[in-house]
DNA sequence: CCGATTTGAGTGACGCGTCATCTACTTCCT
DNA sequence: AGGAAGTAGATGACGCGTCACTCAAATCGG
């Protein structure tokens, strides 16, 4: 177990350190990773992207903003400032809620469409290349049960 | 194995999508919870916290840019723009190098010791929290196996 | 029914991060 | 020695992300 100089909690050990850090690097070098071949092969930020599989997710290519932000996992203000954005460059519009007169939809364009369809099979095959084709059955399972695992403190 | 409409390249089966989803918001939820536990128990960023660490792990507290920038993993520019912005704040101190006539080094000033000092104790607490102590010592040893393997892409 | 509270969404300021580019210094090649 | 090429680091522009705040509409409690 070792200590810091200046502190009187104790860090973690060597072990757990290491394992820490490395996990750090890991979120680093892939993001950096599948950021840059997403940018290379389209014009789509890895944002884009996710809001635009969202979009696409849904049947009727129209959602609740509220219902995005929820999906997506962000902030309210993320999507907004994100939205505004990407609809300048026409990739999404929206739409007025008439149920609801604060609220807003936001859908997906023909040209968002389009991105999409150029810069999926770029990231899928990074993604595959670099996790999901990288792991034998057996890691694929225990990488989810552990993922699973370490998600657990933020579902309840 | 799920296909995409307008895709001619295969997505991910049903379950790899469910483990990558995961995974992203695995990332998600545990760089906010940290980056606000961060905040909220000083006045340091995790970028700044980071710098710290690095600038408390070298022996007489004086680095070259670019070796703080290796051991970070970052791009030299954003090491720039971090330690200006850390500058500011007394945080960090710049010395010339006697050598390298382009080169210089940074030091943690007292101020930054102080302010890590303050910042350490909640943030390890947060990381035992939520990972450390939330794993058993099978699945943390699991778990840096798949972090490494997962690594391997990165360091050939 | 009316005021108080809550909720959906947007905004401005500001820190973060990348890319392209710049300057100054060093190194390498002949 | 001297010019070409490379390297250390800084910078400006711009997209990303959060926080604190605003506004309008809906809902709730009496």
């Amino acid at each position: 177990m070792a200590y810091d100089g200046f502190m009187t909690t104790p860090w973690l050990s060597d072990e757990q350190q290491r394992i820490w850090r490395s996990w750090l690097r890991l979120n680093r070098e892939l993001s950096a990773t599948l950021a840059r071949e997403m940018s290379a092969s389209s014009d789509l930020s890895m944002a884009d992207f996710g809001v635009l599989v969202q979009l696409t997710d849904v049947a009727d290519g129209r959602v609740r903003i509220s219902e995005l932000a929820d999906n997506l996992g962000w902030e309210r203000s993320r999507v907004s400032h994100q939205l505004k954005r990407m609809q300048t460059r026409g990739l999404v519009e929206r739409f007025e809620c008439a149920e609801d007169g604060r609220g807003s939809f936001v859908g997906i364009t023909s040209a968002g469409r389009e991105a999409i369809g150029e810069a999926a099979p770029g990231h899928v095959a990074e993604v595959r290349r670099l996790v999901v084709d990288h792991l034998d059955a057996d890691e694929l399972r225990d990488f989810g049960r552990l993922v699973d695992r370490l998600l657990e403190p933020f579902n309840g």
